[in-house]
DNA sequence: GTCTATAGAAGGATAGAC
DNA sequence: GTCTATCCTTCTATAGAC
């Protein structure tokens, strides 16, 4: 079995493979069973046997890499580290995740847009407050610190989203406009692993200095780090 | 004319016009020219006659929907404003358009991601170079207050598009988690706009007090604002 | 299980009447 | 300019031989 060859692998699976690689690269509208096929190396007709439907097929390739996706992403918030640790742990987790499956963003963003129907059911799994609340209960004495409330949490955890999400779901449009100034997108990203990290930290613990409602705290914070 | 009606809009405005809708909807693969037509009522064989093919009639609306989005971007960030003026104008603006247009982010990355021939021609216009070396020229002695390097501006511009361009790329995954634990998208996108201006100010400002491989110009900086 | 052949529907595009 | 009718291609899906 070491050293099996594309050909060796099992039908059904040769397939999923081969319809995950078209699916990702074209979408579900602009994918063709025929595309599949050739890339699978194997006549079309065997597509309908294995999985009945293109929208069959569909389905299994989408779930494997939502839950792909998602099991890359929420683990990273367990364990014993501290707020700062964490935050650091998952930009340089996901982004090097992300690094080795820079498709799967645009992928997942376009099919959950055109065929928002499909995704429900795999959402119905997912209690994104849990993942908030989690966080801010476990780390409620250095947020208190820094005066984040519970409330902020959603912008919070769509903020790190945003960070890693959408450079790769962009990433066409980087590699062009960087190309002209010199900068290799993938430069980019491994600097982006500390850039985002600091970025963050810097801005949760500081955001009451910086918030124009908060005036009042922001001097006496300046008092207390004088003396 | 000020009670002109959608029919007696001229038949090319009306194609245009449904054509956006449809694009916008369902992207270039998923669009058929019959939906196109149904939209604007009339045959789907006018739209031959006007247009020529599907791909004219999608490259006439990707081009006026990339201009519209990249009109809205640059101007932001002229006028005589300091550093952080700019920055809680251009969260505000940005988001506020996009509130009228939730749909353009997830349209135009997909389009980019799945046609990136098409959009060659659009990008060859943009120098996004100049953008961020202006910036950096007309901020230079806060910037450089900072510690803000001029390499560091790449990373800076895309982290303001992350922030505003992210949540409605993924504005369908947001309102069905969001969904479940009470907040609503059109509250969360309104209070993103002081949110990611004071995110994005408290880590510019702070980004060299949190990041552990400058501990040295930390000190010296401190040292320069207590006198 | 795998292939060939083909049905059957849908989509883009054009010719030609009015 | 606008419509009807139709061509031609492409695509999904199935029937049936091996």
């Amino acid at each position: 079995m070491q050293f099996m060859t594309d050909h060796d692998k099992q039908t059904e699976e040769r397939i999923f493979e081969a319809a995950t690689e078209v699916f990702i690269e074209k979408g579900l509208d602009g994918s063709r069973i025929q595309d599949i096929a050739d890339r699978a190396g194997m006549n079309k007709s065997l597509l309908h046997y294995y999985y009945r439907s293109k929208d069959r097929l569909f389905d299994a390739v989408f779930e494997m890499i939502a839950m792909k996706m998602l099991k890359k992403f929420a683990p990273v918030f367990e364990g014993d580290l501290t707020l700062e640790e964490k935050i650091r742990f998952f930009f340089r987790e996901h982004l090097s995740f992300l690094q080795k499956n820079p498709r799967l963003p645009a992928f997942l963003l376009n099919e959950v847009n055109r065929h928002p129907e499909r995704i429900r059911k795999f959402l119905a799994n997912i209690n994104i407050e849990n993942l908030w609340k989690m966080l801010y209960d476990q780390h409620k004495d250095e947020l208190d610190q820094y005066n984040i409330t519970r409330e902020k949490m959603p912008q919070i955890i769509t903020t790190m989203a945003s960070l890693t999400v959408f450079p790769f779901a962009a990433k066409m449009l980087l590699v062009e406009l960087f190309g002209k100034a010199g900068i290799k997108f993938d430069d980019y990203i491994e600097e982006r692993k500390t850039f985002a990290a600091d970025f963050m930290i810097s801005a949760l613990k500081n955001m009451n200095r910086s918030n124009p409602e908060d005036e009042s705290k922001i001097k006496k914070n300046d008092n207390k780090k004088k003396k």
